[in-house]
DNA sequence: TCGCTCGGCATTGTCGACAACATTGTGGTT
DNA sequence: AACCACAATGTTGTCGACAATGCCGAGCGA
């Protein structure tokens, strides 16, 4: 029953909440990136996007700029704009970055969660193992499960300020990663063992507990990618996409 | 004569090497919100500011984009924007991120700081040292002073995101409290003292003492921080500036 | 006198056109 | 044959004007 928060927070296209041309543009755009069908490294130009969405410029070029300071996108002045690509060395900054910011958010957590949404994340979690035992469960679960349940961490940190940074700009770099590697890392029961300790911590209030736990997740979450990427070495070849793709 | 980072970083704004009208405008307008000549809640129009700026609007709009970004100002569509105003719940919530940031880039700094870096930033607390014999050294010390140290341990830490996040987004943020509060804090000789044990810890290369230390010193000066706004409470009456200010 | 509606005004959102810059391909020279 | 200068082309940066939206006050009715 607990619906994804990632779904809800990114099928808002069409919603006609958003009042201004350049802020649906931006979504869409973000949408298209992460979900890969902007390929990393593909060059933007603005009268080919302008044109596609039927819009001018202006609004375009707004849009642009909220992508670069969020990272999805690269800009040069009187050059251009790609879509960013993500090397291994900043997937593994980026893992040290949500180290030190989640495990915080675990530890305020722990302090500051009600009750409700200490049983939301159970749920989050009941639902999880439920799609864990189907056979397309991993999948599921090592992508936007996992996030649903880091999401809801964050949320109940209730410091707005690390809302913003983990939900509004970093984990669009995570669920790009996650395109771009393709890395359904997948070790989906022992992370499971993890989620659920780290909530047995905030539910009993243990604060410096759950900071701890949860900061060996993501190390552990880390390393796995590292170990990944080094047995792969190579099938990731170095293409310079310099062309545009429609 | 190790000159501040910040200064350099921030008297760019007649440098040639800003290209673009946005880019050197935004910097502009950071420059001026930073140092409070626009006071926080300080409405913004884009025709005021285009006139005053000798620019056309469109620039100044992707100014303004980035600046909302930043989380320098707040902006509502279709109604207009104006300088955020941090209440003290927001700035001890940046008190947090700052912990689980700077503690993350001390730990990495101690593994992987090179010689010069760590040579150069006892050059900054030398300089600081000699400053503090001063009458006026301590204001200095706490203002643009100790933001010095901070910035050379991220930059040591050799993550161009960590250093992207606290560099280029929430300094500037801290910039505004200082001004906004002006809150000199006046902790120089305890916090000197700190910032040394720092330094010993990332020489020896014991990244977990330098975490903990980076830790204890940014909570230590959160602490502070409340400790001082307790006894002022009500100093800062909730004023609504809602008309606009030239 | 109070509340609601409607119109005027200011500001923001959007557009198309022009200017400036960078890249690229060509031609000439050494 | 290699290198440099230069023009052609396409993209980005900038501008002024128009349209849409929100806010505020005057006027009307209860």
């Amino acid at each position: 029953m607990p619906q994804s928060i990632l779904d809800t927070q990114h099928a808002d296209t069409e919603l006609p909440v958003v009042r201004t041309l350049a802020e649906r543009v931006f979504h869409q755009l973000q949408r298209a990136i992460v979900r890969g069908e902007l390929p990393p490294g593909t060059r933007i130009t603005e009268p080919e996007l302008s044109a596609h969405y039927g819009i001018s410029r202006g609004p375009l070029r707004e849009a642009m700029r909220r992508l670069e300071t969020y990272r999805l996108i690269e800009r040069v002045p009187h050059v251009g704009a790609r879509v960013v690509k993500l090397s291994m060395d900043e997937l593994l900054e980026l893992f040290d970055v949500r180290e030190a910011l989640e495990s915080m958010a675990a530890r305020l957590a722990a302090q500051s969660m009600t009750a409700e949404e200490i049983a939301g994340l159970r749920d989050v979690l009941a639902f999880h193992e439920r799609q864990e035992d189907l056979a397309s469960g991993e999948a599921y679960y090592q992508r936007e499960g996992d996030l649903d349940f880091h999401y809801r961490i964050v949320q109940g940190s209730h410091n707005r300020m690390l809302m913003t940074l983990l939900c509004d700009d970093l984990y669009y770099l995570v669920r790009l990663y996650r395109t771009q590697f393709s890395a359904n890392g997948s070790r989906p029961q022992r992370a499971f063992v993890e989620h659920h300790r780290i909530v047995d911590a905030i539910e009993a209030g243990d604060a410096e507990l759950a900071e701890l736990l949860m900061r060996r997740h993501v190390s552990a979450s880390r390393e796995n990618v590292a170990a990944h990427y080094a047995r792969t070495l190579g099938d990731q070849p170095a293409s310079d996409t310099t062309r545009i793709e429609p």
